[in-house]
RNA sequence: UGGCCUAUGGUGUAAUGGUAACACAGCGGUUUUUGGUACCGUCGUUCAAGGUUCGAGUCCUUGUAGGCCAACCA
């Protein structure tokens, strides 16, 4: 039986690699070890999954290790979120274990490195250590300290210890080198003084180990086999190897450190430093708010942990910088919910409707699908009564054709229930409509098997009886930022770029009496609306829902879409023959394309165009787009009216990676001059080192 | 005035010297008692220039761009 072949990850690869060298598979030992100093999120995911995933494919233990060697900034808070998201987002770990459980080991090892002459105490203050240690592109010097006697560093290192001195006055470091071109390797740090309480250990020490010191040497005491990192600690493999050289003894196992890059999400930061930030200021109620990137925050919010599992497995793993669109985890936890979220009926904008024709106090409870996707979840029932409430957006006294929800004298299938046409309206002083009096016809009623009930409609809405309705507060979350990647930008500080909006709130929603003993976490489909599901704050006085992720809506693209597109025919045909412009070999080929391109540009007017420009992503579509202003005949009075958006195009364009691009845009200023005055510098400086002969061509001749 | 890492569609990842692929997003359509789902179609990619090779996204060289490294943080 041969098995389908999945392609490995780098990480992966090395795994393999190593079994395949002779490592045996009973050595593999992991380790996932965060400090615990902030919440869990997304980003840590990846770790998360790829070392427990490791675990579960070989069958290897996976150790729960918490960093914790810095008392100043950790706390059991912070360990117990972290041990419960991990659990529930469904791994589980070999041992729990602690950094600070090595502490002891740790001193032995560090006074047998001063007997070796390989440590020593300094006294210098942390500005002068740091004079001392030179630039990335200079080397350090040696501090004066360096040449101590063993006996003198062991009487210090031992004061040290029994709190005989002040914090930051002395410290033991490491006799590497100062004059290393990495800058960890010039005499790195291993103790420092704290007079902190720790979270375990008390006050019984008042040194520290520092991470570097502690983390390599913690792996080797579990015996990990690998240990994965992010990419930012690439140069510290060298002292991780170093520290070890002096530790190790055959046969044990080696542990290895490998890097690789860590996961950022579009929309919102991920650094624990930012997250605190944003607590702390208050920004979101806490860690697991349910618009922060925190694993808590997700669990609020309604994802599930299949759907986190799922984004982390298709997201990859890789060593380059990346920000992965958000989108992606949306997609996961929709794909996720429509399979398991049962669907219900809530009207978040209410707006009445009058059954004129259905008599008054008639109840009935009408059938309804629990989940299409899922054949065994089942049947409930769904009362309905004269009056009830649909969307506000779902009625138009007068509509196009393209709306097919309710619209006066149209005819429309209530979920479940019948078809009903609207007859007329009741509006308030103001205007607005109170009151959609419709009328129902008995026989279409759903399931019932009629001949009516089976009449094609083409609008479908949800609603609830509005004596049997339950209130309920509805919370519905947008992006934290309105920023794809709010921290990246030099100047700015990211918390400017908050979106004012991403949270608004529905007090006073209207769902189905079913919801009424719902339970915290669990997830609904709110049909036509959305993944809801129960938030913390609920109770069974007062729901609470929060709106986890919309459903897909192409209404609203068709709806958005301007009433006036006036079918651009031709604009498709300059796009392929762009596109195939930007592979063109030859001279002979690219001067038939522009040909081409220019007699279907010939059909569109700057007017039709001019929407378009803002769009503008690919190179084809830059390019596409320039050469066809480049055949226009544009008067000063085009330009004048179009300024803006002309000169956000060509900023971009010229900035191109793509040399055709920049020609076409550099040519498309030259032949309208009055647009030469927004660029200028950048054209000065592409007249200096832009690679492409045409361009610096093209440029010479304005 | 240094060291190290990275570069594949709009985004994220595959291709392990042998036909550049998958997913998301976008666009178009079919089905539908959710304008959801499902299904079908479509768009679009190897940073640049040299070199090695019968053959290069992959190996080499030189550039270019981006990232990391100067906490008594991890």
């Amino acid at each position: 039986m041969t098995e389908e072949k999945k392609s490995l990850n780098f990480i992966e690869q090395i795994v393999a690699d190593d079994l395949a060298k002779g490592l045996a598979k009973s050595s593999l030992r992991f380790r996932f070890p965060p400090e615990p100093n902030g919440y869990l999120h997304i980003g840590h995911a990846a770790s998360i999954c790829l070392n427990f995933g490791l675990g579960e494919q070989y069958g290897a233990p996976v150790n729960l290790r918490f960093d914790d060697t810095n008392p100043a900034k950790e706390e059991q808070a912070y360990v117990d979120a972290i041990k419960r998201d991990i659990k529930w987002l469904g791994f589980h770990w070999d041992k729990e274990l602690y950094s600070s459980d090595y502490f002891d080991q740790l001193y032995d090892w560090a006074i047998e490195l001063i007997k070796a002459g390989k440590a020593y105490v300094d006294d210098q203050t942390s500005e002068q250590i740091a004079a001392q240690k030179g630039t990335p592109t200079s080397v350090g010097s040696n501090s004066p300290y360096r040449d101590r006697s063993v006996e003198e560093n062991l009487a210090l290192f031992e004061q040290m210890k029994a709190g005989a001195f002040a914090e930051g006055s002395h410290v033991l470091r490491a006799k590497i080198d100062m004059h290393s071109p990495n800058m960890h390797m010039r005499d790195p740090i291993m103790y420092r003084i704290l007079n902190k309480k720790h979270h375990r250990t008390g006050t019984r020490w008042h040194i520290y180990p520092m991470y570097d010191w502690t983390h390599g040497e913690s792996d080797y005491i579990e015996q990990v086999s690998h240990s994965f990192c992010t990419l930012e600690f690439k140069s510290h493999r060298e002292l991780y190897d170093w520290f070890l050289d002096q530790v190790y003894e055959k046969p044990n196992i080696r542990p290895i450190q490998r890097e690789f890059a860590r996961r950022n999400l579009s929309y919102t930061v991920m650094s624990k430093r930012k997250l605190l930030e944003l607590v702390e200021g208050g920004y979101v109620t806490g860690w697991d708010d349910p618009r922060m990137p925190t694993i808590s925050g997700l669990r609020r919010r309604g994802y599930t942990p299949n759907s986190i599992r799922k984004f982390s497995e298709i997201s990859g793993i890789s060593k380059r910088d990346n920000v992965t669109d958000v989108s992606l985890l949306e997609f996961c936890v929709k794909d996720d919910l429509n399979k398991t979220a049962p669907r219900v009926m809530a009207v978040l904008n209410p707006v009445k409707v009058v059954i004129t024709n259905y008599p008054e106090g008639k109840e009935e409870w009408l059938v309804a699908e629990n989940n299409p996707e899922d054949e065994k979840s089942g049947h409930r029932k769904v009362p309905f009564s004269r009056e009830l409430y649909i969307e506000r957006e779902d009625f138009r006294e007068v509509a196009n054709k393209r709306f097919f929800r309710l619209t006066l004298g149209k005819e429309v299938r209530l979920k479940n229930a019948y078809i009903i046409k609207a007859e007329s309206v009741i509006k308030d002083d103001s205007g607005e409509i109170i009151e959609i009096h419709c009328s129902y016809d008995p026989l279409t009623k759903s399931g019932s098997g009629t001949p009516e009930s089976k009449r094609k409609v083409k609008g479908t809405l949800h609603w609830v009886s509005i004596p049997h309705a339950i209130k309920a507060e509805v919370r519905l979350y947008d992006r934290l930022f309105i920023d794809e990647a709010p921290d990246s930008h030099k100047d700015k500080d990211f918390k400017e770029f908050i979106n004012p909006n991403s949270l608004k709130i529905i007090p006073e929603a209207y769902v189905e009496p079913s919801l009424k003993n719902a339970k915290p976490e669990s997830n609904f489909q709110f049909q036509r609306l959305g993944y809801f599901n129960i938030d913390t704050d609920s109770t069974p006085e007062k729901l609470v829902f929060n709106r986890t992720v919309p459903l897909t809506d192409s209404w609203a693209k068709i709806e958005n879409k301007k009433e006036t597109p006036s079918t651009i025919n031709s604009m498709p045909m300059v796009m392929t023959a762009a596109g195939k412009y930007l592979k063109a070999r030859e001279d002979e080929e690219r001067n038939a394309l522009t040909k081409q391109l220019q007699e279907a540009a010939a059909t569109i007017t700057l007017e039709q165009l001019v929407p378009l420009l803002a769009t503008a992503q690919s190179n084809k579509e830059y390019l596409g787009y320039l050469m066809t202003l480049n055949s226009f005949q544009l008067s000063e009075g085009d330009i004048a009216s179009h300024k803006e958006v002309l000169n956000t195009l060509l900023g971009k364009a010229l900035l191109m990676k793509n040399s055709y691009v920049r020609f076409q845009a550099v040519d498309f200023i030259g032949r309208n001059p009055s647009l030469k005055k927004a660029h200028e510098t950048l054209l000065k400086k592409m007249a200096v080192e832009d690679k492409n002969t045409h361009i610096l061509a093209r440029l010479t001749e304005f």
